[in-house]
DNA sequence: GGCAATAATGTTATGATGTAACATAAATGT
DNA sequence: ACATTTATGTTACATCATAACATTATTGCC
């Protein structure tokens, strides 16, 4: 079986030339690191460990451009709650994608992402309709407690 | 019909007892300033209008404390999306409250809470439940355009 | 009232997050 | 080759937030 990481790359390439942007060497990489990190970093946690892996010390401005185009390709995504940043758990499959949805454990800090349940958000945007607000979101953050740390 | 804003802070006071803290001058003005401007400010509006309306420069820490305490006593709510502050819409009302719903309009700024429909919170739950996850959410936040921005 | 304990606020310094504006380099298309 | 577009570099700064310690105000208790 091919590594995992060659998969998501090549999956991340298709994405970008979907969108019209390039996957340069330096895209690739923050993938990488976000990849193997396996946990939400903020963008200074990925220029740190950006520069442990690669001796090249990017500045803030680049890393937020980067970040930010990766999101917008739909290959990462952003915690709006905690300003940080993870890879999309669902590069790989071929499945369409639900909204998603994060489970962020406030103690440990793990992530789980899971898609909005299609009931939730047919409840949700009915609910907004009596509003007359419509829904733009991409995405639903839930804090609390994962199983580990909550037995 | 006495003034809104008096019974506002008269409940604001009996909320603040039952923490046992103290509602100062200064915590009721800055609940003063969120009632009034009615839309969500960040901490640094807050201390800007504070200036204005009570001639006296707040710092920053100063400011931040006040607004947390009020966010745990429940008087005002805090956006983490969008990192503001804006007062609980009700707090004068007597029924118990859901966990609040912010539809954020990301044209016009304007913010109205609903409460989370308690079907869709049923639903968040079992389907959190599913990865063994508490949720212990304050809110959702919900963005998208609001009913005049949407014309 | 006096006084200790607690709560609230002041003050300074600094950390963390994020972007505007302009310059340079790399790639792409013809 | 060279003009255009895309990507990245660089500097400076705006915005959001808190740590650590000092002082002031209030409260409870004798």
């Amino acid at each position: 079986m091919v590594n995992e990481l060659e998969k998501l790359l090549s999956k991340a390439e298709s994405e970008c030339k979907k969108s019209g942007v390039r996957l340069t060497d330096k895209r690739k990489n923050v993938l990488s690191v976000l990849y193997h990190h396996q946990a939400p970093m903020s963008a200074y946690d990925v220029i740190e460990r950006y520069r442990e892996t690669y001796g090249s010390t990017l500045q803030a401005m680049s890393m937020y451009r980067m970040l930010n185009l990766l999101v917008e390709v739909g290959l990462v995504h952003k915690l709006e709650t905690t300003n940080q940043y993870l890879i999309c758990s669902h590069i790989i499959c071929d499945h369409v994608h639900a909204m998603p949805q994060f489970l962020i454990c406030d103690t440990c800090h793990s992530v789980e992402e899971i898609g909005v349940a299609s009931d939730v958000l047919d409840r949700l945007r009915a609910s907004a309709d009596d509003s007359g607000f419509v829904i733009s979101n991409q995405q639903l953050e839930i804090h609390g407690r994962c199983a580990s740390c909550s037995e």
